[in-house]
DNA sequence: CCCAAATCATTAGGTTCCAAACTATGGTCC
DNA sequence: GGACCATAGTTTGGAACCTAATGATTTGGG
């Protein structure tokens, strides 16, 4: 580890945050799937119900697509999973009827209120190395990096053709 | 975007950072695949080769898999590919036999040196938005945060029966 | 009014990755 | 020396993800 972060000094810092931002996505995801998955959850299926619990129960797959930042025919794959184990309900949108309008079931309320806790203490031990104000700052330089990341890739998962 | 950040202010930090780390883990990763794809890489495989070259050309399986944070699975089916392309070479630790020493060919060096360049045009593209001062903060914070997960996650990967 | 472009969801096919099981080797303790 | 466990790499099966193509619907200009 020291070594690779050594072998890197040619080009300033930008290569060892880019290694280090993607080592530590995985390693958060991986270990955020461990303990969501004691608990039959798979940490996509997870964010699903987090964003229809952030919408207020119910959104159109396009929006699920854009805030998990994963393709529609991810999201279709996603709720047909959900779907079939009754989390998640599909209906037509009332207005437009190209879209859909996802909603979660009241089995996945209570299912998302048990794992809540279990969560935010695997989100704890894994930022238990930084401090109060060191986790916010990070937060502000993930948001700066994001705000400049996202005019870089304007389209970025839509399907074009 | 912002209002999924918004909704996440009841857990203080952990979770906004968390999801920020995902995130960028993951928008960096194909950012940098589309840079390399075009001439015939995937990021992984691209970060086998960066990995044989900082440790000076021959590494084992095993150092790889811990450097890049996936699997030994994972790394196996990457010298798959990397061998077949002639790239890599397969051979065995001369001391202890259940060990492979990979091997960069003189191809890949070549190869590795001419991407070079555009890589690091993509890695400034991508942390643009952040001044050389913020850069090395973000990389001292990251450097933290990695330092506390690795006593956490001891045998992370290791396949355990 | 009608046809062309845009938008939404889905399907099909392929890639990448992981976890678990398996094989082979090395080290340890009697 | 043999029982036993740890370690290294591989195989296998499945989940998540992508791109490209398709069908259904809405929208807008001529």
């Amino acid at each position: 580890m020291s070594a690779s972060l050594a072998a890197r000094r040619q080009m300033p810092c930008a290569g060892a945050c880019a290694a280090g931002l993607r080592q530590l996505g995985s390693l958060i995801s991986t270990e955020l799937d461990r303990s969501l998955r004691r608990q039959g959850f798979s940490s996509a299926a997870f964010g699903v119900l987090q964003v229809l619990h952030e919408s207020g129960g119910s959104a159109a797959p396009h929006e699920i697509s854009d805030r998990l930042a994963v393709s529609r025919a991810t999201v279709t794959g996603l709720l047909d999973g959900l779907e079939r184990r009754r989390l998640v309900r599909r209906a037509r949108h009332p207005d437009d009827r190209r879209m859909r309008r996802v909603e979660m079931t009241g089995r996945a309320r209570v299912l998302l209120a048990e794992m809540l806790p279990e969560h935010n203490r695997a989100l704890g031990r894994i930022f238990a190395g930084l401090g109060a104000p060191e986790q916010q700052q990070l937060r502000t330089l993930l948001n700066r990096l994001q705000a400049h990341l996202r005019p870089v890739r304007p389209g970025l998962m839509a399907s074009r053709r």
